[in-house]
DNA sequence: ATACTTTTGTGTTGTATAACATAATTATCA
DNA sequence: TGATAATTATGTTATACAACACAAAAGTAT
C-alpha cells in the first residue's frame, strides 16, 4: 500500500475531519489507516461483533442493517463517500446491534477505535464531529421510527425513494436516482414485503411519479413524491 | 430559590456528571442551574422549538414523544432521575424532532446549552459522557424500529413492559411495576390501539403472566413476558 | 351528591398488508 | 451456450390489527 496514495486521501478526501488535526496527529492516523476492498453484498462488520474500527466510505455505496423476526431485514442508514459509521457501539461500549455490508463493490479506509479515542481526548474538535453525527443519527432514528410504524405502504415506499434522492442524488440527466437496488432491498428499506414493494412501485409508474427501467428508476415528479411520503 | 439547596443537587445528585467539573466549572452551573417543576401531563418543549436547554429530570418521569399521523403518537424514550435529555437537537444544530411532557409531576434542573457547549470544549470527560449517551440512544433507537415494525402486538406490549420494568423497576412487593400510565400510554409505548392494549393486556392477565388493578401492573411472570417480548 | 368527562373494557366490522403460489424475466456460471 | 439460480411480476387468499360503536367504571368538578 502507497503511504503517498493514503496521505493525499488524508489530506484531500478526508479533509473535512481530519483538518481539525495536527500534523503529529495525521502522521499517527496515516500510519494506523488502513484500506479496504469490498465486493458487492460482502459484510464489513455484523451484529453482536465488537467494534474496533472506525470506518471511512472512500467509494461505493454501503447499507446499515439489522437481521429482524423470522428473516425479515430491515434497512437502518445508507452510507455515501465520505462518510464514517461502525464508531457507535464503540463509543456505547456495547456490540454491534446492526450489521454493514456493502451495496456495490467500495472501497473503505479504517481507522482503530482505540486511536480515534485517543484523539478525541486530545482535540475538542473531533469530540464536537462525533457529538453532531450522533445526534443527526439519532434525530433520524426517531424519525424513522414514526415513518415507519405510522405511515401507509405508499407513503413509506415513496419515502424510501426520497431518502434515496436526498442521499445519493441523481444522474446527469437530473432524474434517475444515482443507486440501482434490488426491490429486495427496496423492501427492506421501506418495511415491507418485495411483492408490495414490486405492486407499489408499479403504482407510482402508473400514476407517471416515476418510470421503471429494471433498477433504473427516474423520478418525473419529486413534488408529489415527497407529499405522498408526508401524508400517507 | 435558595442557592445553597442547588449546591447540594450539583453536589449530590449531579454527582456522576459535574463531579467531572472542577471548583470554578461547578460554580458557573450553579449560577447558571434554574428549578422548574412540571405538573403532569404538562409540556416541557415541543416538536419544531428551537433547544436551548439542557433539562435534568431531579424527581418524578418523563416521557418523549412524538406526533405522528392522525394525532397517533409515539413515545419514543422514557426518562428516569437523575438522567438528562433536550439536548440531542441542540448538538444537531435542528429544532426538536420530538416533545417531552412530564407523566407525573416532576422536578427538573435546567442549563443553558450554550453553557454546556462552552463547558464541553474545555472539558474531555464531559464530551464523553455525552458522546457516550448519544452512542447509546441511538443503539436503542436502532432496535425499537425493528422491534415495533416486526414484532406482533403481544411482542410489543410485553417489549413496553419490560422496558418499563428496566426504566423504573418494583415497587418493594417485587413485582408491582413503580410507573402507573393509562392504557393509552401503553399503546403510544408500543405502536397499537388503546383498545388492542386493553385487550391484549387482559391476555396476559387470563395467562398469569401479569396482574392488573386499575393503573397498578403487577409481574407474575417476568421470563415469560421477556421470551414474548423476544419472540413475538 | 350530581352531572360531566375521561378512562377502561368488549364486541363487531373493515381493510391494509402479509403470505402464498406461480409464471416470466433476467442474471450467473460451469 | 445452455442450465440453474435469482429477481421481478402479478394474482389470490388469509389475517393481524385498526376503526368504529357502545357500555361500564372511575375520576373530576360544580
Amino acid at each position: 500500500m502507497m503511504k503517498s496514495a493514503l496521505e493525499k486521501v488524508i489530506s484531500e478526501d478526508l479533509a473535512a475531519i481530519w483538518s481539525i488535526l495536527d500534523g503529529d496527529e495525521k502522521r499517527r492516523i496515516i500510519d494506523a489507516f488502513t484500506l479496504h476492498h469490498f465486493k458487492k453484498n460482502q459484510i464489513i462488520y455484523a451484529e453482536n461483533e465488537n467494534p474496533e474500527m472506525l470506518w471511512c466510505l472512500l467509494k461505493g455505496k454501503v447499507k446499515i442493517f439489522k437481521d429482524g423476526i423470522g428473516g425479515r431485514v430491515q434497512i437502518l442508514r445508507l452510507i455515501r463517500p465520505v462518510q464514517y459509521f461502525g464508531y457507535r457501539a464503540y463509543f456505547a461500549k456495547e456490540p454491534y446491534v446492526s450489521s454493514a455490508s456493502a451495496f456495490e463493490a467500495s472501497t473503505l479506509g479504517a481507522i482503530p477505535m482505540s486511536l480515534v479515542e485517543e484523539l478525541i481526548h486530545n482535540n475538542r474538535d473531533l469530540a464536537w464531529f462525533f457529538i453532531h453525527e450522533l445526534s443527526r443519527n439519532l434525530g433520524g432514528s426517531d424519525t424513522k421510527i414514526v415513518n415507519l410504524t405510522q405511515k401507509h405502504i405508499r407513503g413509506r415506499l415513496a419515502e424510501a425513494l426520497v431518502v434515496l434522492r436526498d442521499n445519493y442524488g441523481y444522474e446527469d440527466d437530473d432524474s434517475t436516482l444515482r443507486i440501482y437496488m434490488s426491490r429486495e432491498d427496496l423492501a427492506n428499506l421501506s418495511n415491507m414485503t418485495t411483492s408490495n414493494a414490486i405492486r407499489t412501485l408499479s403504482g407510482f409508474v402508473a400514476e407517471k411519479i416515476i418510470t421503471v427501467d429494471g433498477r433504473r428508476i427516474c423520478i418525473l415528479n419529486e413534488p408529489m413524491l415527497r407529499k405522498i411520503s408526508k401524508f400517507g
